[in-house]
DNA sequence: TCGGTTCAGTGACAAAGTCACTTAACTTGC
DNA sequence: GCAAGTTAAGTGACTTTGTCACTGAACCGA
């Protein structure tokens, strides 16, 4: 029954009473999500919340024009909390995520989670902490948008996304998603970096030759 | 002592018994701030909820280079949840609340804010709901800035800017703060409504000749 | 190895943002 | 009342970013 408890890999859980987790992993279901479904969307309403024991999850927002942004992602041992937004606002939007990896996710329904904010004060400080990090993610992505150079966000994110990496494969038209703007933009700019020997391309793939120069541009703002 | 019950004028706190109301009314702290204002921001850090018991608050955000953007606005009755967001995280970023009319709020300590939350479920979703509202408000810019055109943000926000109005006063550059824009931007793009015949313009106010044609570019996308 | 599909490159153009001004309109302080 | 300062708005040349309509190149499966 309790063959692994998942109380004990999240912040808000792990410090509760035993007898409270206990209670937790009878009420919770078990999802696991294969990798590239959707986790949530305009036409996925979930009226739970997620939490997120294994893999990471993409959240982003998707224009009609069918341009697409990442607003951010959500890693093992946080909660997903604009699923939580959307179950009490009820509200419709136009994000959705993406199970970036396969995922294995706890899902607690409203109750027992109406139920764990009023009894728990540390459940409560999760929840709103993980409410105010998306908040300030967001901030973030509006900040970059708003005023921030593509060339300068580009480098940003391919050295987060090539993190220990030597190369990372990906498509033009996903790194134009990651930021919000056209595929032909990202060519341009890629391009660029390549004769600037910052990187080299083919076909799906991105190799790093000159990360400091690429840090560099990344923070030049 | 009670000369005012704020607590009937909000939602999440309306609900409560007579004596968690008394409680509060002695608890809280109530602030007058002038019109221009800073309410909070990043050398201004409360530790404390916001209840915004009248006037408005227009939250924002700048760039380095000086450039701002409006990301909502908080209206009697709700409370500032960026204040809050902040509070809980402790952590910096770089919006900022300005009071745009005279504003009378209510202060609420942390320690009384977690007993409440604690006890009271209206007062909890109350707030989780401000948080709601804050992020999808948050989504709706990052789509409006990522994916919209000017014209069309602009066309919008003379409407709703000028609800019910004939014309509004404000600079080229204020609007340019609230789409996050450039003030020349914003100056061509009027003139081009002006040239339609749909505004006219002179120092400091803007005046509406036809605001069926603006919603026509205002829903054009 | 042929044909389809996905990925990337390109040039011409449009939209938006930047820069360096000029001009116009209000404000104040004799 | 008007000169000087201040704030608001206009302008043209330019850069950056986004769009469109393609072409070509690489990969995949039958």
């Amino acid at each position: 029954m309790m063959e692994f408890d998942w109380t004990l890999r999240f912040q808000g859980t792990a410090a509760l009473p035993e007898a409270v987790r206990k209670r937790l992993n009878q009420t919770a279901r078990i999802v696991k999500i294969k990798k590239g479904d959707q986790v949530f969307g305009p036409s996925n309403v979930p009226d739970s919340l997620f939490f997120l024991y294994d893999g990471r999850i993409r959240v982003s927002q998707s224009s009609h024009a069918g341009r697409e942004i990442v607003l951010y992602r959500v890693d093992a041992g946080d909660s997903c909390v604009l699923t939580t937004a959307c179950m009490l606002a009820e509200e419709a939007y136009n994000a959705e995520g993406i199970a970036e990896t396969d995922v294995t996710a706890v899902v607690l329904p409203k109750p027992a989670f109406d139920q764990l904010t009023a009894e728990e004060s540390a459940f409560r400080a999760f929840v709103f902490n993980a409410y105010s990090r998306r908040l300030i993610d967001l901030l973030r992505v509006v900040d970059d948008v708003a005023f921030g150079r593509i060339d300068v966000r580009l480098a940003e994110r391919l050295l987060t996304l090539g993190q220990g990496l030597k190369e990372i494969r990906t498509t033009h038209q996903e790194l134009a998603s990651e930021l919000g703007t056209a595929r032909e933009v990202i060519s341009r700019v890629l391009n660029d970096f390549n004769k600037r020997e910052l990187i080299e391309q083919s076909r799906g793939v991105i190799s790093f030759k000159n990360k400091a120069g690429l840090t560099i541009i990344a923070e030049s703002d």
